[in-house]
DNA sequence: CTGAGTGCAAACAGTTTGCATTACT
DNA sequence: AGTAATGCAAACTGTTTGCACTCAG
């Protein structure tokens, strides 16, 4: 699980801890800020180290939506595939799984002349909270 | 074609010829540094905020590809819709249309509980450049 | 002539890094 | 004991903003 010469430690556990609590999709200062509450002395350069640690074990994913700060999400290490639809009035994040939409771009993959090792779907919108009132 | 009370200025029309002439997909600080060439003043706030203008009258689109700067491509008012493949080695940025990926995310758009009003789709992988040697 | 647009410098946000200290293994 | 990880502060990058000046309409 570790990799060589890596080390378990407390900070690292309670990063991870932390994003499952808030949920998922949230922001290292969210993640910060939520560890400071237990202990003032978090620091934040040890939640983006962390943040990228937990990367490395496939534990958590990084999403770059949007043009402001990333968001984090816990990974489950059986390794799902989805994508993600963001609410632009309150930028609520929902992940979502469509078979069509890989099939579709797994066939698209073999037409370009790239070599393609990944994709990212961001689809933008209303979520019903913020589209009925 | 200009929005009430914007003007029409050298700075503008040459913040979009350079983004034509360095072929698209290029950065803020790649047109400023082309502009600068031939005028060394040229602001790169100027930049930024004639990209947010042409943006607004859909002369510009601008792409949020990956965690660094943004690109910016010269958009054809007919209103062109594709996405992009990136190069992980070289961050080359290439266009694609795919209407079997817009049929699967139209169709998908039906399904979730978003009212659904754009989407991105970004492929990653390796151009021919890079795979092959 | 008036205010939208410019240029400069300074502020900003999110993230990364250098370095001395701490604490897994 | 040795070295990866931490905490702090300072650097860094891409972008935005305040303000006096300029120029398009």
């Amino acid at each position: 699980m570790l990799a060589p010469g890596m080390r378990r430690t407390a900070q690292r556990t309670m990063v991870y801890n932390a994003i499952v609590q808030l949920g998922g999709h949230c922001t290292a200062d969210e993640i910060t800020a939520e560890l400071q509450r237990s202990r003032p002395g978090f620091s934040r350069s040890t939640v983006y180290r962390a943040l990228e640690a937990l990367q490395n074990l496939r534990l958590v994913q990084r999403l770059e939506i949007g043009q402001g700060e990333a968001l984090y999400e816990p990974l489950r290490p059986s390794g799902d595939h989805h994508h993600h639809v963001v609410c632009e009035n309150c930028d609520r994040v929902v992940a979502f799984e469509d078979p069509a939409l890989e099939a579709a771009i797994s066939h698209l993959s073999r037409r370009v002349d790239f070599e393609i090792a990944g994709h990212d779907v961001v689809l933008r919108g209303r979520c019903p909270q913020c589209a009925d009132p």
